[in-house]
RNA sequence: GGGUCGUUAGCUCAGUUGGCAGAGCACCUGACUUUUAAUCAGGGUGUCACAGGUUCGAAUCCUGUACGACCUACCA
């Protein structure tokens, strides 16, 4: 007892510690091994429905399940347990079980892990019951369990020990498994199309596809630095050049920038890219993927996120970025390429800028400010301007804008998408303008890499590519305010 | 980075003007053979986040620190 460690020195610890110890001299193992289950608790009320009060069935269950409460009555007990499906009530006899089983019972706590088999049946208030003839106890649990009403609120526990936070409250649980079911339903959807999930490296020398700071790593017997990928992007279209011809990856990618309710270090992204196609094809595709993880997570075509309702009704709405800014900021994004315009704008918005600077930012900002805000219903933003679209092909009809766009909903980021550049020489263009960028102190400009050059010159196809923000998508879709609310191990400090 | 707020029992939370640290659940002891927020009779189990300061006296006032939340900034 003395040389307990420091986690289970509490009196509710101790007490636990005493009763494993107490059920062990019975000569039972409070940590079992392999247990059968026939049912599990929706299973068997189902099966069983039709039991009249009173009524027991012919048939046997067995049934696992972490206790969640204790009733207990002298000779007889009460208990319920609970597994990922629901909850079930147990009922214990003393002359059923035994002297020594009933004593193992009375040893057992909130939180414990079970196994139990009996016949079903329905007590006199109706509900539908395991009458237990055996138990196994299959885990002791060694700390007290979250208070039955209120569960776990203490935001950062929920999030430093999500293992309690799971036990205590089946809304988290319940997130957990809608976002299972919403990647799974696209991968699906992906699958059933003919596309192919690809895994590209998450270390590499260089982090391109994205406008982020990265994480930086060091391989030890190459002596070599190498950063955490902050896109899937540049990989991905090396595989079209390749000829899989329809790709995606949903993975993991890393920013080393700031957290808040909408980022976290590590985020989960798709990025799907479709050779023959464009960004028009991906804006159906996004409504299609929209759909279907909207039913997977049990969501009609008209949702509530945080208080607002939201209709995903297809076809979203589309209007360009420069028609957008006309109308919600006054400017023109071509206005807004004037440093004296620009002067202006940035002014009237409370958007640091110094005049001569380029303008690329200064739009997206206005646009952040004037427009994001009135983003409410899903829509598609088109036709970014050059400068901000580093890897998105120019328009034919006005070079100065790309066919790309980026959808909103709820005046969050949701998919960017474009008609990939699939000509090398463009390309590299649009990444020296990137380097003279970070020359001049933008540290997050694009970097170039050689190497997807190399593959841009071999021939790729005319492409659309699109990725997805997977976190903010299940934040939506189980109106979770926070993405550390979808995220099972969000960052945190270290405590 | 800046601002606001929070941190009290295992959990959820009260704590008045600065005057003996509180409740419910959980837990412990006992009773109880159909309960279900079981009930009944008892029991408070605490580094009031941490470190200083003011004061006769601090959970409470002041300063700093840690962690967290929200807002803001940054960030596709």
């Amino acid at each position: 007892m003395e040389n307990l460690p420091q986690s289970l020195r509490g009196e509710q610890e101790r007490e636990r510690l005493n009763k494993m110890d107490a059920v062990r001299k019975l000569g039972v193992d409070p940590y079992g091994r392999k247990f059968s289950r026939s049912d599990n608790t929706a299973s068997a009320k189902d099966k069983f429905s039709y039991l009249s009060t009173g009524e027991e069935s012919d048939s046997q269950v067995s049934l696992a399940g972490r206790i969640l409460a204790v009733r207990s009555h002298g000779k007889t007990a009460f208990l319920t347990i609970s597994d990922v499906y629901g909850n079930i009530q147990l009922y214990f006899r003393k002359d059923v079980l035994g002297e020594d089983s009933f004593a193992v019972l009375k040893l057992l706590d909130i939180g414990d892990i079970i196994g139990v088999s009996g016949k079903m049946f329905r007590t006199r208030t109706g509900e539908l019951t395991v009458f237990a003839s055996a138990f196994e106890l299959l885990s002791k649990s060694l700390h007290p369990m979250p208070e039955k009403w209120h569960g776990l609120k203490d935001v950062e526990l929920k999030y430093r020990r999500r293992y309690v936070d799971l036990i205590a409250d089946e809304k988290s649980r319940a997130t957990f498994i809608a976002r299972s079911k919403i990647v799974s339903s696209i991968r699906n959807l992906l699958d059933a199309r003919g596309f192919y999930e690809m895994e590209t490296p998450c270390m590499s020398s260089l982090a391109g596809g994205a406008a982020a700071r990265p994480f930086i790593t060091h391989h030890n017997s190459l002596d070599m630095d190498m950063y955490l990928r902050i896109a899937t992007e540049l990989h991905l279209k090396r595989c079209l050049v390749g000829g899989l011809e329809k790709v995606y990856e949903i993975g993991r990618l890393f920013r080393n920038e700031g957290i808040d309710t909408r980022h976290n270090p590590e985020f989960t992204t798709i990025e799907i890219y479709e050779a023959y196609s464009d960004y028009e094809g991906m804006m159906k595709l996004a409504e299609d993927i929209f759909k279907t993880t909207a039913a997977a997570a049990g969501c009609d075509q008209t949702i509530m996120y945080q208080g607002r309702e939201i209709s995903l009704k297809t076809p979203f709405e589309r209007i360009s970025m420069n028609d957008a800014l006309m109308r919600l900021a006054g400017y023109s994004i071509n206005d807004l390429r004037n440093p004296e315009i620009a002067s202006q704008a940035a002014e009237k918005f409370g958007i640091p800028y110094k005049k001569g600077e380029p303008c690329g930012h200064l739009i997206e900002k206005v646009f952040d400010a004037a427009v994001e805000p009135h983003l409410v219903n899903p829509t598609f933003i088109t036709d970014y301007p050059v400068e901000i679209s580093p890897l998105a092909k120019k328009r034919v009809d006005d070079p100065t804008l790309t066919y790309r766009f980026e959808l909103f909903i709820c005046n969050m980021e949701f998919a960017n998408a474009f008609s990939e550049i699939n000509d090398p020489l463009d390309q590299r263009e649009r990444f020296e303008a990137q380097a003279a960028l970070k020359a001049s102190g933008d540290e997050e400009a694009h970097v170039l890499d050689e190497d997807f050059l190399c593959a841009l010159e071999y021939g790729m196809p005319p492409a659309g590519g699109m990725g997805i923000g997977i976190d903010r998508l299940v934040m939506l879709l189980t109106d979770s305010p926070s993405i550390r609310d979808v995220i099972l191990f969000p960052t945190l400090k270290l405590r």
